[in-house]
DNA sequence: CGGTTTGGGGTACGGTGTACTCAGTTCGCT
DNA sequence: AGCGAACTGAGTACACCGTACCCCAAACCG
């Protein structure tokens, strides 16, 4: 998934002649806010950046990100392989935009919800589950969002109006700014760490052809030879259900991260009003 | 990254003759479990499983897991490629391989801190800490851990001890056992996604060769643009200090999870006490 | 000692990202 | 109107990857 590096940095040092991935970088800048003005001499190009960023995110969206591939998007588009570099730098820039595109996208209609997103509600304790899910929706939608270098994401328009809206609606808890930005991120992680499991058992599913049951059963004389050994007493003593799919990890994490605000926002409110007596 | 699956399975079930993809796990699961007897006939085998994954792990974690090629293993063994697949079934069984040796080890000495691993505290509080960094400990040490799919991963005899270990720490909180097994989830879930971003941002800055500070000073005309721009006022009004790294997000974030789970665990305690009355 | 079983390794195939090169198109300027 | 410059599209080629297939040498059993 990730580029070569060597290979790939190098041949852009002598192909440009710029730095050595800060062009790319720029270049990726450009194409976010970018003017899109083009120059008036030669042919119309016969595609767009953003039909190429959709048909890449439709690809990995019905087969992985591994089923995103230059020739397989080009054949999806009808084109050369090459043309795809007129209007890419490479596929990291690529990724990238595939990742500001969906994470900025307004959740599409689905036929339970309503369609409008309602403004920010002045309860941060809903604010706060509504992002989480927002986030853990958006995540078992594009899986491979997760598998994507999140870290160098230049921070286009859509992100940035995500992050505002966040900030908007946590500004109720009365915490330091960089404490907000603690919370955001301590939910984000949360989010992120649960739906990549989620999302490697389902990966796993569609690779192996193996459901989960079968998995474990295949597993089970070894862990019972385990558990029979002694040496996993704990875990001999669980009850049945203790494994069972029915308990809803995410709804139970979400609430103590949240009894955990609580605790934090309390403790102020209360220094608060003891500065004033 | 992941294997190509369409040419895997089939390529396996074509040759083996055995159900596709199942023959692998049990084969992998011998290799975890197995008494290791090897058939007293031909010539001894020149490689160890051992050496195999040993090198494989040090590859990943010196040049990351984009490096570890069969044929850079075979180059760093001093062994012909195609050799490796007498000992190992596949990279994907590799893969698994190298994440039960990693997430059972136990953490080598430190200059800082004593070798030996104390016994399981009473008090869970300080078992889900140490629960946390140890992990994250680990996550940076190998950051190519998070890069790999977990969710298949056949529970060797080092991932059971590790689980083992932390549900005897935390059977003091009085929990139900499907709620044990979700505060695990939920801590290891928020460390995961912690560790990833961090991950992220070390890799990128391998990668493009650029530090943070570069990669955020070229896209700073862009963001003061944006914020002149009068579209993100809560963005535009933030002090200073609202992304410093002085802030530790993972304090933050592990106490707010704690203080969450206190207040369950304060609840049960009481429940338990009106019972009793 | 002959046969069988096993490990080691070479070759080859289909896949990937992308550098390089050349042909063809379209406009601005003279 | 015509020409040259600037641009797009596409083909070819290279260095990687995982691994199927095949043959040979080594080691033990009878």
């Amino acid at each position: 998934m990730a580029k070569d590096g060597s290979t790939g940095s190098t041949a852009a040092a002598t192909t440009d002649g710029t730095t050595p991935g800060g062009g790319d970088i720029a270049r990726s800048l450009e194409l976010l806010w970018g003017t899109g003005d083009r120059p008036s001499r030669g042919p119309k190009p016969g595609l767009t950046l953003d039909r190429i960023v959709t048909a890449a995110i439709a690809v990995a969206d019905a087969e992985g990100l591994a089923a995103v591939s230059m020739r397989r998007l080009s054949t999806e588009l009808g084109t050369g392989t090459m043309s795809l570099y007129r209007y890419v730098p490479g596929k990291a820039e690529l990724l990238d935009l595939m990742l500001d595109r969906v994470l900025g996208e307004p959740l599409p209609d689905e036929p339970g919800r309503p369609a409008a997103a309602p403004p920010a509600p002045d309860d941060w304790r809903v604010a706060i589950n509504r992002m989480a899910t927002t986030y853990l929706d958006n995540l078992r939608r594009h899986p491979w969002l997760l598998k994507i270098n999140q870290a160098r994401t230049v921070l286009g328009p859509s992100a940035l109006r995500g992050l505002e809206l966040s900030l908007a609606a946590l500004r109720s808890m009365g915490l330091r700014d960089p404490e907000l930005i603690g919370v955001i991120i301590t939910v984000n992680s949360f989010v992120e760490g649960l739906a990549r499991t989620q999302g490697d058992a389902e990966e796993a599913v569609a690779q192996t052809g193996l459901s989960d049951e079968e998995f474990w059963d295949s597993q089970r004389p070894y862990l019972e030879r385990a558990m029979l050994s002694g040496a996993y007493p704990m875990m001999a003593s669980m009850s049945e259900d203790t494994f069972s799919a029915d308990f809803d990890h995410f709804a139970f994490g979400l609430e103590r991260l949240i009894a955990g605000f609580e605790v934090l926002v309390a403790e102020r409110t209360a220094d608060a009003a003891a500065d004033r007596t």
